[in-house]
DNA sequence: ACCTCAAACATTTTT
DNA sequence: TGTTTGAGGT
């Protein structure tokens, strides 16, 4: 009866039949991670335990959603659909639905992704009228971001001369101001972002003892994958929910932990044996995914970082192909090779799309081998970057939604309040927003009471905004009885959005169209798909937390895959390119000042290695594009923590091209352009690098790190490279192309 | 109020 | 390089 256990190797099987008390299973790349999750939820249903009691916590949706097929499978009923399991964030999202009136928030409240959260910090520098080059948008929100991730509330801030000198140094001493006001804004439209699912939920837990009990009650057995990429406060949390049972089982590989700049901890492990002092501890060693080739080049390199828990890799597997590393001449060149080698394998090994993949550092870089293989028609599928809900005329159909779900949301307003243009301009938008900001109450309910409210807004402006009102106002009361699908028709035909775009015969026009239709049918598959009555808030808290790697619309066709390495996590395929390993890009220029980051570098590319299961090409140019100019890099120093025994190297700056296929390559012609940007470039550099204006001992000053001195310049050209002892954070090795340093007389 | 074009800006990774 | 913001004209 328990026959389906017989699938598992005795490690796997061990792990799998412990079922009462917390336990740690160490993971390693391949060794069948997610389905020792997989049996052990269903061997834990298969032995009494309620469906209704197991949380599940995994990295992705997918993730979920292929865990409780599986377990479906092998238990043979319906069950399955009754444990809780997602993301983090969506699991919590949803207890915070339920709760929502325990922390003074609307059971419809709007989740703000990262693009949001930034327009709203952008707005909020804007009315403070704060100098931007002193605020910028990105490093205050992720500053916001930090403080909330360590429980530092703006009260808490101002007693900490640490946090408030830090922003003194860099000249943002306004910071609390913006601090506060983002909090009090998202509060007041009904907000969270991504890190207040996770806060709030600490709170409701930590505040309220018989939610915290129920809670408690109810999730009997807890499992959680990916382990290592956990942040503290999910930490936190998970220790509360499991403190009544102590029935928790994490999964993890730690020489895979790639999310640290996120806060994800490693210290998580430690802290969980401290926490459970009786827990159990499986190791899974055996890796079944790849060749011995691919096992070992991996295991030399992580060899390499200090910080890592005693784990060693084995296969059984046969040695296959050596990993091949190549030089190519620039990035245009390395992606041709990578579609020629795709091209190739493909005829000789009967290959499908799918079984390629191909990685890199920064979504940047998937351009140029997009063009490559658009040159060869290959299909693809891109990963990553813009995901489909972050398109703007898809937040724009998103805001309508939520201004109706939600109308508090101001921000959401703003954005749909004149598009399409319906003649509100910036000016009385404005005036809107001051008036409802000095009476405290929202944009919305200024526009409810135009004709009462005593604003300078002409009478043919008000009677614009009436019109809009009433047009949204239909769409709030049609969304009480019709379902998703009907309100979202009619919101994008009588918004005249439809008409507007239908109108736009460019070919952006007709790709925005496209998309639009798309958005319908999600909306229309989202209903018929769920058994209750599906509202359009429904809708909006499902796809709030999608991403990407989500959408299983591509799964039929056959391309080949693009993505960061971060994204594949958790991913196998046949054959793996990694392209662009250079020193300043893989690792990242900004991984370079501190030995812990590089580490982390390292662990990325462990991972990417550990995606391989046949075929390793491993690939750096001498020459790239980016920034708007060309570069000239070098190979990464992680090309040379590899075990020569299992690599080989192809040093010459050959395209890869059998003869066979060379006619093939009158279809790439070497592009002028970029010979002769090549040129201007060195005539710029010439100007700018080679005669720079400091020596060593000059006093400098850095937009971030302030003042200090030269205490070695080295390099030439434009890699020349200066070491700052700095006043306030010690010493630092930058480049002189990228850091603008500024001289200081005497 | 809206449109157009040029200048400025930005590049690490993401739920 | 590609995108976004702001100034200036209509």
């Amino acid at each position: 009866m328990n026959d389906y256990l017989n699938h598992l190797n005795p490690e796997q099987k061990l792990a799998v039949e412990q079922i009462d008390g917390p336990m740690i299973v160490i993971a390693g790349a391949g060794s069948g991670k997610t389905r020792v999750l997989t049996y052990r939820i269903a061997h834990l249903i298969k032995n009494g335990v309620n469906p209704f009691n197991i949380l599940s916590l995994t990295f992705t949706n997918k993730a979920s959603r292929e865990m409780r097929d599986r377990i479906q499978k092998i238990i043979g009923d319906n069950d399955a659909k009754n444990i809780w399991m997602g993301t983090f964030h969506s699991v919590f999202s949803k207890i915070l639905r339920i709760e929502s009136h325990y922390i003074n928030y609307p059971k419809n409240y709007t989740i703000y992704d990262t693009e949001d959260s930034k327009s709203l910090t952008r707005s909020i520098i804007k009315e403070l009228n704060l100098n931007k080059d002193f605020y910028k948008v990105n490093i205050i929100r992720s500053r916001i971001s930090t403080m909330k991730n360590n429980f530092i509330s703006p009260d808490e801030y101002v007693n900490n001369p640490e946090i408030v000198l830090q922003d003194k140094i860099a000249k943002r001493t306004k910071f609390i101001d913006i601090y506060k006001s983002y909090i009090n804004r998202c509060i007041k439209y009904s907000a969270m972002d991504f890190d207040d699912l996770l806060i709030n939920t600490y709170k409701l837990l930590n505040s309220f003892p018989e939610i915290l009990l129920k809670y408690q009650r109810k999730f009997e057995y807890i499992l959680i994958d990916e382990y290592q990429d956990t942040n503290h406060i999910q930490y936190l949390i998970i220790k509360k929910l499991a403190a009544l049972n102590e029935n928790i089982c994490v999964v993890g590989d730690d020489a895979q932990s790639i999310y640290a700049f996120r806060g994800a901890n490693i210290q998580n492990i430690l802290n969980f044996q401290s926490d459970y002092p009786d827990f159990k501890s499986f190791k899974l060693e055996q890796n079944y995914r790849s060749t011995k080739s691919i096992v070992e080049t991996a295991n030399h390199l992580i060899s390499f970082n200090k910080k890592q828990l005693q784990k060693k890799v084995w296969t059984n597997n046969s040695i296959g192909s050596s990993v091949v590393i190549h030089k190519c001449s620039s990035d245009n060149e390395e992606a041709k090779l990578v579609a020629n080698t795709i091209f190739d394998l493909k005829i000789r090994d009967d290959f499908f799309n799918n079984d390629f993949c191909v990685l890199y550092r920064t979504n940047a870089q998937s351009r140029a081998i997009e063009e490559a293989l658009r040159k060869k028609n290959i299909n693809y599928k891109i990963y990553g970057g813009i995901s489909f809900y972050q398109r703007k005329e898809i937040k724009d159909i998103l805001a309508y939604f939520r201004v109706i779900v939600n109308q508090n949301d101001d921000e959401s307003l703003k954005r749909i309040i004149n598009y399409p243009s319906r003649g509100i301009g910036l000016t009385t938008l404005n005036r809107l927003s001051l008036k409802a900001i000095e009476n405290n109450r929202s944009i919305w309910s200024i526009i409810k009471n135009i004709e009462n409210i005593d604003i300078n807004i002409n009478k043919g402006t008000k009677n614009k905004l009436i019109e809009f009102y009433e047009l949204i106002q239909k769409f709030i009361l049609m969304s009480q009885k019709c379902d998703a699908y009907t309100l979202a028709n009619d919101i994008i035909h009588s918004s005249k959005i439809y008409t507007e775009l239908h109108n736009d015969k460019t070919p952006e026009g007709v790709s925005r169209f496209e998309n639009i239709q798309e958005l319908l049918n999600g909306v229309k598959t989202f209903a018929e798909q769920s058994e209750d009555e599906v509202s359009l808030g429904n809708y909006l808290q499902e796809i709030a937390l999608i991403t990407d790697m989500d959408n299983e619309n591509d799964n039929e066709a056959d391309k080949i895959t693009l993505m960061t390495i971060h994204a594949a996590k958790g991913l196998e395929f046949p054959n793996v390119f990694v392209v662009g390993i250079e020193e300043n890009l893989f690792p990242s220029m900004l991984s370079l000042e501190s030995e812990q980051d590089l580490e982390e570098e390292r662990r990325l590319f462990y991972v990417a290695i550990t995606r391989a299961m046949k075929n390793l090409f491993l690939s750096y140019s001498t020459f790239r594009f980016r920034w708007g100019q060309y570069i000239d890099c070098s190979e990464s120093r992680f090309l040379n923590e590899l075990d020569d025994k299992y690599v080989v190297r192809n040093e010459q700056e050959v395209h890869f091209s059998k003869p066979k296929f060379s006619f093939k390559k009158k279809s790439f012609p070497t592009t002028n352009r970029s010979l002769k940007s090549v040129k201007k470039i060195e005539n710029h550099e010439a100007e700018n690098y080679v005669g720079h204006k400091f020596s060593i001992g000059d006093r400098i000053e850095h937009q971030n790190f302030g003042k200090g001195s030269i205490s070695n310049i080295e390099g030439f050209g434009s890699s020349t490279k200066a070491c700052v002892n700095f006043d306030n954070f010690g010493e630092k090795t930058l480049l002189l192309k990228f850091a603008k340093l500024k001289l200081l007389n005497n």
